[in-house]
DNA sequence: TCACTTAATTTAACCCTTAAAAAATTACAT
DNA sequence: ATGTAATTTTTTAAGGGTTAAATTAAGTGA
């Protein structure tokens, strides 16, 4: 029954209680030590006695008065706001690409604070040299701090312990233990984790899907993955991401995907499926060419003009995307989908053929009304998502010691 | 991030803890004090300070010393046995089935202490009359306890609130509040749950499924899924299960579904599938007989003689429910399967084909390596299920106080 | 300057846990 | 029989955490 050994002793009482508070800073930025107290549900006695502490600690920081605040025209003693200390520790959030590795060095509050991107294409790489080639990224930038997390969107199937990059299509090794690669030159913590998936994390902060149930659907070199439910992320009982993208669509005899079999959603809907349609190429082989947001941008300006093959490639994406919706639907419930990535720029040509395949496939006795959004710069998302993770991290870290 | 309003006060750590030693006796039968404190991590004298309270509360009892256990050769205080106490509440435990009603009456510590059946016919009656068929049943036992819950099993799409029953096929009403009807009659706590997931949880507890990741297949009637993920029963967004039985195997040229689509898996892997392919009949006619256990053996027993159209039949549905899984385990990841039902009785039978179709259509970079069981007596676990749902509920009371 | 208001801190009471001491209850040796 | 050792259970005292209430701090306004 209580599987977790729980210990509800005082102690950590005091710990879960540093943790509602920062977690307050985190949500709402600066407070006054009054505020906190109503919004974490805590006595003012409480929040005076851990607020010292996390000051102590070096976890909060008093704000200095706001000069331009004016008279405050309210009586009585003033607030004094409080915030999270932006030094007190740093999560470098990146995002590792089949042609790019990009870094972003993030402070305790959440502020980006600098940013570097480099074109390298990993799959000449081991594990050992990516690792160096990020640490090397990082010299370069010059900057006095040491990060104490690393997060790393990547594309492919990773360990749900963040360890291990257990597939990937942009790198030779599979199985990658690439955590500890980079932990041993770094000295920090390392978490790997599913681009799709931190797509969805940075999503789930949105107001609009904030503690809600839906999807990210990335539409990019592949279909990829990221779940929400109930506000609580959806992992797969060992590995990362679900697979929506090799739902068998077509049967045996569809087009060839990159996995090697035929008729997955991934071989219709994916950009290298759309481009090789659109060229009018054999559906049984797979383009040897990496394709390009210009390439696929020229799809769809293509696609606008009327029929033609450019037309029906991103058609048949649609088609093939509302068949896998439809199966996902099944097992999970209906719920709100945000597309991203390249191909999401053609929500717009495609959202009839997603619906109608939808409704097609979809069996009965569930409701099914689903909104279909469209969110812009996967890349962002995907580092976005990864500092959460890490800030995240590091609010654990703080509440409850090391 | 803290959705849920914790409170980590005092209070509630005596209430933690009430449910903690509580959840001992639950899983470990007759403890003594000194037992309950190793077993539980708390020390000697809360447990004797709780236990004194559950005593009070009627919640727990003492033992009488077992005199066939002779000397106990052992120096010391002797131990006293404390155990649940069988008379503290009762839970009926159910199962709501096309053609049958049966009841369990269940005392605290989990014994069957009643069993009840009845040939019904539900989709002649409403909510309402099922309630009173429910209560009438119960009254014929001439029991002088009072049930503190009723949780029934039923097939078809529960609401995860447990108070709706979203769709049966056993019903002729559908969206229906049954919980209210049945609570208003009876005044009891009313949980309605779908029978796989009951029956999912009733694995749960063998020490072969426990804290683990499995799932429960019901092959009868229609296909029903009740998954477990780290021990944790997984339920849809908004309602209970999760569809296999709708995914679609055969496109829309395929046999005619319950669901009135075309080529569900349901259409090949249910026992009237199963029946209709067997006799031969029109895969796009649903046939209007109820399909027995009786003709289901009769059809698993030509198929062992060897090839034919039983045989066949048998044989697509194995491979109708390889597809289905190989989709489910791509979603999810792969994990054990226990097969229940009519159905599963000719798992040796359709195991290859199964295996087959499975690897046939799973796609690639996941682990699968799965093993596949039999369960008989889906009764006795929806049953079993409902009343370990039903005694939990009464956990929670008995440590939270109403 | 004084009354008034609001924020933050301190205080006193209370709850719960634990470790240790005490009490209870038995086995066994003499 | 009786005393000692062993073991379980209860009691006690100390310690940590929380909260409500009282107090102190720091402003506004007349």
């Amino acid at each position: 029954m209580s599987k977790t050994k729980q210990v509800y002793l005082s102690d950590d009482v005091r710990k879960q209680n540093r943790l509602r508070i920062i977690s307050q800073f985190r949500m709402h930025g600066k407070k006054s030590r009054t505020e906190i107290s109503k919004l974490s549900d805590l006595s003012a006695g409480t929040v005076t006695n851990v607020s010292t502490m996390l000051l102590d600690d070096g976890i909060i920081t008093v704000c200095e008065p706001d000069i331009t605040a004016q008279t405050s025209n309210s009586h009585g003693r003033p607030r004094v706001q409080l915030e999270l200390n932006p030094g007190y520790r740093f999560v470098v959030a990146g995002s590792l690409t089949f042609n790019s590795i990009s870094l972003s060095v993030v402070d305790y509050v959440g502020n980006k604070i600098a940013t570097v991107q480099e074109k390298v294409s990993l799959d000449n790489l081991n594990g050992h040299e990516v690792a160096e080639a990020i640490l090397s990224m990082l010299n370069s930038l010059e900057m006095k701090i040491t990060p104490s997390i690393f997060v790393l969107g990547v594309q492919g199937l990773t360990n749900n312990n963040g360890k291990e990059i257990l597939w990937s299509p942009i790198l030779s090794e599979s199985g990658l233990k690439f955590a500890d690669h980079l932990s041993q030159l770094s000295n920090a913590e390392v978490i790997v984790a599913n681009d799709s998936a931190m797509i969805a994390k940075s999503l789930s902060k949105d107001k609009d899907y904030k503690d809600g149930t839906f999807a990210a659907v990335l539409m990019s070199y592949g279909i990829g993955l990221g779940l929400y439910m109930d506000g609580e992320p959806f992992q797969g009982a060992k590995s990362s991401a679900s697979e929506l993208g090799h739902i068998s669509y077509k049967g045996n005899d569809g087009a060839l995907c990159r996995c090697k079999k035929h008729g997955c959603v991934e071989a219709y809907a994916s950009d290298y499926a759309i481009w090789r349609r659109a060229n009018e190429l054999d559906s049984n082989t797979l383009p040897d060419k990496q394709v390009s947001s210009e390439d696929i941008a020229e799809i769809i300006k293509e696609a606008k003009q009327g029929e033609g093959p450019a037309r029906e490639a991103i058609c048949e994406a649609g088609r093939a995307m509302g068949f896998g919706l439809a199966i996902m639907f099944g097992l999970f419930d209906a719920f709100p989908v945000v597309f991203v990535g390249r191909g999401a720029q053609a929500l717009d040509l495609m959202q009839d053929e997603i619906r109608k395949s939808l409704n097609e496939h979809f069996r009965f006795h569930k409701q099914l009304d689903v909104s279909f959004t469209q969110a812009n710069d996967a890349l962002i998302h995907v580092e976005n998502g990864s500092s959460i993770i890490g800030l995240e991290w590091l609010d654990q870290q703080a509440a409850f010691g090391k």
